[in-house]
DNA sequence: CTCCGCGCGTGTTACGTATAACGTCCCTCG
DNA sequence: CGAGGGACGTTATACGTAACACGCGCGGAG
């Protein structure tokens, strides 16, 4: 079986017996009026026969455009950006457009250029929750860009983010109303717009209820070890006396570390200790008791995206776009202890 | 702001006073021995200056190849296939290859063509699990495919796969060895190689124990609900004398659902009911009690997927590759009860 | 003195596709 | 009967890059 090299347009013309032109106003559909109906048929057959696929690369090169987007995304394995790249990519696959996924190999260190090593043509840049260095980088591509999650930017980027800050005042309320005054903030260690305004608001919404304040928070990796760690530390560190009643934790799996080490405490969930969530992840309903979160449209937040990076391409001027959080109160939450 | 036109290598050239080839020997880093570097100096300036990129589609064009390969997962929002692309992707990124994702939009229904809706330009196809019918439009491409946790094939495609049959076989040993005799099997309700290989494994395992039988098997789609809803029907039914003592599920998210099960019908796992999973995702740990399961290198299967690619495409003939698998025994299987 | 070889560069071409700009018929209408 | 125009195709060209195949001086060897 000797390699075949791939056939071309004008092989195709060939076998058709037509020109190679001819080819190319059948396969575009351009041929209405132009070509007769038995030729497009021959056209048609040639094609399959020889198994002939346009080269991409030609067509991108002679049409300026490639019709595919990058969509930079800091780790896949995290569920939240797992769907927001799924709704991103249901839209491209609909509108029929390519999607070059760069994930950034590591935390640490430059990131190699996403353009460079992204290998295709791409028209447009869809990039989430990025830390403003590697921002820097994407701008640089002189491409259209839109951002997720991100710092809403000056004009010339559009934005689409989740509504961060109407969904902590909801947990915070919440709890609040339930009688909670001594409240802890398990935070997220990376340092992203979303984190910032989850902190931010939480201290607005204490400070706005009298008697009400942080007693502590800590910073962890986003995994159930690193929630499993800060709490333990901001638990043990207060047991007894003034000890929070609620935990606020900027991430489900952060949530779910906490519960396990407020159980191997020996406090019970949510009879002794509230714990809410963020980003209603499957884990979520997947633990005992199930969390108390905010849900966040992972999805429609990456077709959203997608929708305004086509947008910007079609030559529409960029938006900000804020799309709405639902707390959905379940079972690790609940009033706090009678005080002694 | 007007849009600018990208700058051309030629335009690189007349900023540096050099020709558009010398502009190119630079960039490729072929001049050594041809262009003076005072002229290297003034091309490398030129390029910073205008902030120039070379027009991927136009080198692909000229190459004959893109250094890119499609990579085609079923979901990306399964933590396992999420993990496969995170091993692939570091090694594209390490070896300077771009990467195409490629996520067929539903399960049901006829996928688009692949290639088509690529957009891009692509050497070589990395694709995994994939159902049969999935797997003929791949190959109809031409182009060197590897795929991953699926069916060996033939010669021509090469194929990287986690030794499911082992693992299969230590879950059903731990549990034989545990004096278990009675077994449910909890299967995924997709048709692929990696299920067809548990289910037939298991059943040889109890097949070589005298005594040892699968009681029930249930199938259902791969999520907690999904695990939920087949338990509940499983261990309802056979109340009291003659139920499953031990619970093989599939997948992890398949045994979470029916650790929630057990516990609305009262069971205890693992006193009354063990529960093993498979492929030791996140939430594995996450609940309480934490799985057994059987640890898949999902990472190290798709970098060596990727390099498989790379091999192939770099004219070595294909091979098949088995990684191995991890039993990981937690807290979710004990002995069983004593029978009455 | 001639000629070769080397250091340095440049002109030119091809990759495969899409489309503007042209022909040709042949039919119809004035 | 001639002009006009529609239906049908083709020729030619450009997209931006990579690299082959040549120059052109100049210095040293024969």
């Amino acid at each position: 079986m000797s390699i075949r090299p791939r056939p071309t347009s004008r092989d195709v013309a060939e076998r058709a017996g037509v020109s190679q032109a001819t080819v190319s106003l059948v396969l575009r559909d351009r041929w209405r009026g132009r070509v007769s109906p038995a030729r497009v048929e021959a056209v048609r057959a040639a094609v399959a026969e020889l198994g002939y696929r346009p080269n991409l690369a030609a067509r991108s090169l002679r049409l300026g455009r490639a019709r595919t987007a990058l969509v930079v995304v800091p780790a896949l394995t995290n569920e939240f950006f797992a769907r927001m790249y799924a709704g991103a990519a249901r839209v491209a696959a609909g509108e029929d457009v390519g999607v070059v996924l760069y994930v950034p190999p590591d935390e640490r260190g430059p990131a190699p250029d996403p353009f460079a090593s992204a290998g295709a043509a791409v028209d447009g840049v869809l990039a989430s929750s990025m830390a403003a260095e590697s921002l820097a980088t994407l701008s640089q591509g002189g491409l259209p860009l839109v951002m997720l999650d991100s710092e809403p930017r000056g004009p010339g980027t559009a934005t689409v983010n989740p509504d961060i800050a109407d969904g902590t005042r909801q947990v915070a309320r919440h709890l609040l109303g339930l009688g909670h005054r001594r409240f802890a903030h398990l935070a997220a260690e990376v340092d992203s717009w979303t984190f910032r305004v989850r902190a931010r608001v939480l201290a607005e919404e204490l400070a706005a209820v009298p008697g009400a304040r942080l007693v502590a928070a800590e910073r962890a990796p986003i995994t159930v070890r690193g929630g499993l760690g800060a709490a333990e530390r901001v638990l043990a560190g207060a047991r007894g006396k003034a000890g929070p009643t609620a935990l606020v934790c900027d991430d489900d799996l952060l949530a779910v570390g906490a519960c396990k080490a407020a159980r191997r405490l020996g406090l019970r969930v949510p009879e002794e200790l509230s714990v809410t969530g963020f980003d209603d992840l499957t884990v979520a309903t997947a633990v005992e008791p199930e969390l108390t979160t905010v849900a966040l449209p992972a999805e429609d937040l990456g077709a959203a995206g997608m929708h305004a990076l086509l947008a910007l391409l079609a030559g529409t001027s960029p938006a900000t776009t804020v799309l709405p959080a639902a707390l959905l109160p379940r079972a690790s939450t609940a009033p706090p202890p009678p005080g002694p």
